[in-house]
RNA sequence: CGCGGGGUAGAGCAAUUGGCAGCUCGCAAGGCUCAUAACCUUGAGGUUCCCGGUUCGAAUCCGGGCCCCGCAACCA
C-alpha cells in the first residue's frame, strides 16, 4: 500500500452534529493517524464534509427567513467546528455548494449521460406536498398520509433515470470477490441478498427543486441530492481516487454500496475498495432523537472532559460494526475507571519511583522491556477498535501489576540495581503503550512520550483530572 | 407467518470450527502506601429466556414457543 484515501460520510446540515455523527468521524481520524504513521502524512488523504442541497433545505432555511446559502454557511461550520473541537486532522472539509464541487458533479453526471448510461423516463406517484416526498400504497393509512392527514396527489414527474442494471452483476462480483469489501460481513450478505432481489433504476434528476445543482443539459430540473452528495468523495480526492474506504452509517449502506458504485462505472471511474459500515449509538437505550431530548453535543462533552478522553469512550464503549450505547455515566466510568485510575495514575507512579530513587536517569545500559510483536495494528487494520484498546489496557494492567508485584517502592531501598531494572521495564512498557495509543489519543500519547522520553525524568502531571 | 438485531453473574458485554462459561464495573474480604482516595490479590455471584431434538459432549447446531429493541416523524 503506498496510498490510503479515507471518507466520512458528509452530513446533512438540516441539525448541528450530535454524538453519533462523532463516531464515525473519530473512526476515521484514527484510521488516518494509523495509516500515516506506516507510510507518512503525505500519502494519506482524509476528507470529511457537509451535504447541503435539496428542498428540505431550503425549507429549513426560509423558516428561519435565511437564504439557503446563508443557511448552509452557518449550519456547515458546526460541523466543522466540532470535528476540530475533537482534533481531527482532515485534509479538506468538502461543502457540495463548493464551486469545484458544482463543475465535477455536472462533468461526471455528463459523462454518465455521454456513455449513454442516462435516459429520460416519468416517474408517477403518490406525492405527499407535507413530506416533500413520494409515498408508496403501505405508507398510507387509509388512502391518506398518516402524518400529515391528506390525502396525496397522483404526480407525474419527469426525470433522468440511471440504468442500474446494467451494472448490477459488476457490482455483484465485486463484493463478493473483495474488490469492493463491504465490511462487517453481515453488511455484505444484505447487500448481496439486495443485488440478488434486483435493484431498480433511480432518478437522478429532481424537476421541482430549486435548491440543487443545475442538470448541465436541462436546467428546468436539479441533480439529486444524493447523487450530488455522493460525488463529494470525487471532487474531495484530489488525485487519491479510488478511495480506500469509506465510512458511514449503516443506514447508507445501500447508496455506498450499490447506486455509487453504479455511478462510476457508468462514468468509466474505478471502484472503492471498501465500504466500512459502524453501527449506531443510542444515548440511554434509546434512540437518539430531539423529540426524546437525549440529543447529546460532542462539544459539551469534549468541554468537559477533554477531546481524548470523547475519542477514547466512542471507540473503546462499542463494537465498531454494532449498535452500542453511550451515556454521560458510561463515559465518565470510562474516564475515571481506565485514563485517571488505569493510565493516568501508572504514568504518575512510575515517574515519581524514577525521579525520587534514580533523579530521573537511567544509568548507561540499563536493560529494559523487549517488545512482543505488534499485536494492536492487525486490529486496527481490521476496524476492531475496541479490541485494540483493550489489548493496550492489558499493557497498563501488566504495568501496574508489576509495580506491585515488585514492591518498587521497597526496592528502591532494598536493591537498587533491581529497581533499576524494573522500573525501566515499566517505563518501556508505558512508551509502548504510548506509541501504540497515538492514533486515538493523540495528545495523551504525545504527553506520555515527553514524560517517559526525557533526558531526566520527572514527576508527570496528572493527566485525567478528577472532574468536579 | 413483514424484515432485521438481540435475550449469558446485580449492570454492561465476550466466548474461532460444537470441547473446562469468561471480561469490565459493582459487591465482600485481605494486602500495599510509589501513585490522581489511586494500585495488587482472593472471593461470592449462572437453570446461558423456555420446551423439545441431534451429539460422547450444545451458550453454540435443528424444530417450536415467549420477551425486548429498531424499521413513521425531528434523527448518522
Amino acid at each position: 500500500m503506498d496510498k490510503f484515501y479515507i471518507t466520512t460520510a458528509i452530513d446533512y446540515i438540516n441539525g448541528k452534529p450530535h454524538i453519533g455523527h462523532s463516531l464515525e468521524k473519530v473512526a476515521a481520524d484514527v484510521l488516518t493517524r494509523f495509516y500515516a504513521n506506516k507510510i507518512g502524512r503525505d500519502n494519506v488523504r482524509f476528507v470529511t464534509g457537509t451535504d447541503e442541497h435539496g428542498a428540505k433545505i431550503a425549507q429549513y432555511a426560509e423558516k428561519e427567513n435565511l437564504e439557503p446559502q446563508a443557511f448552509a454557511d452557518r449550519n456547515s461550520a458546526y460541523f466543522s467546528f466540532a470535528w476540530d473541537q475533537l482534533n481531527l486532522q482532515y485534509d479538506r472539509f468538502v461543502r457540495t455548494t463548493d464551486a469545484d464541487h458544482e463543475q465535477t458533479v455536472k462533468d461526471l453526471v455528463t459523462k454518465m449521460k455521454d456513455n449513454g448510461f442516462l435516459y429520460e423516463g416519468e416517474y408517477e406517484g403518490l406525492y405527499c406536498v407535507g413530506h416533500e416526498a413520494f409515498l408508496t400504497d403501505k405508507d398510507l393509512v387509509d388512502g391518506a398520509c398518516p402524518d400529515h392527514q391528506t390525502k396525496p396527489e397522483l404526480v407525474k414527474e419527469k426525470n433522468w433515470f440511471l440504468k442500474i442494471s446494467a451494472f448490477s452483476d459488476k457490482i455483484k462480483t465485486a463484493i463478493e470477490k473483495d474488490e469492493l469489501l463491504v465490511w462487517p460481513e453481515s453488511r455484505k450478505n444484505e447487500i448481496l441478498s439486495l443485488l440478488d432481489q434486483g435493484f431498480t433504476d433511480i432518478a437522478i434528476s429532481r424537476p421541482n427543486v430549486k435548491w440543487g445543482i443545475p442538470l448541465p443539459w436541462d436546467e428546468s430540473q436539479t441533480i439529486y441530492v444524493w447523487v450530488d452528495a455522493l460525488i463529494n468523495y470525487y471532487t474531495a480526492a484530489d488525485g487519491f481516487w479510488p478511495a480506500s474506504a469509506h465510512v458511514i452509517g449503516k443506514d447508507i449502506l445501500k447508496f455506498h454500496a450499490v447506486i455509487w458504485p453504479a455511478m462510476l462505472l457508468a462514468a468509466d471511474l474505478p471502484l472503492p475498495k471498501a465500504v466500512i459500515t459502524h453501527g449506531y449509538l443510542t444515548v440511554d437505550n434509546k434512540k437518539i432523537s430531539k423529540s426524546l431530548g437525549n440529543v447529546i453535543d460532542p462539544n459539551d462533552w469534549v468541554a468537559k472532559y477533554g477531546s481524548d478522553a470523547v475519542r477514547y469512550f466512542l471507540l473503546r464503549e462499542v463494537p465498531f460494526s454494532d449498535d452500542g450505547d453511550v451515556s454521560e455515566e458510561k463515559l465518565r466510568s470510562r474516564y475515571e475507571g481506565d485514563l485517571a485510575n488505569g493510565l493516568g495514575n501508572l504514568v504518575s507512579r512510575i515517574t515519581t519511583l524514577v525521579e525520587k530513587n534514580l533523579d530521573g536517569v537511567f544509568p548507561e545500559g540499563t536493560k529494559g522491556f523487549t517488545a512482543p510483536g505488534d499485536e494492536i495494528s492487525p486490529l486496527i487494520e481490521q476496524y476492531k477498535f475496541h479490541e485494540a484498546l483493550a489489548m493496550i489496557w492489558q499493557y497498563v494492567a501488566w504495568a501496574n501489576k508489576t509495580v506491585d508485584e515488585n514492591k518498587l517502592w521497597e526496592l528502591a531501598k532494598t536493591d537498587l540495581p533491581k529497581f533499576t531494572e524494573v522500573s525501566k521495564q515499566v517505563i518501556d512498557v508505558v512508551e509502548i503503550i504510548a506509541k501504540s495509543l497515538a492514533p486515538f489519543m493523540p495528545e495523551t500519547s504525545q504527553k506520555i512520550l515527553a514524560a517517559v522520553t526525557a533526558d531526566k525524568i520527572v514527576k508527570a502531571e496528572p493527566l485525567f483530572p478528577r472532574i468536579e
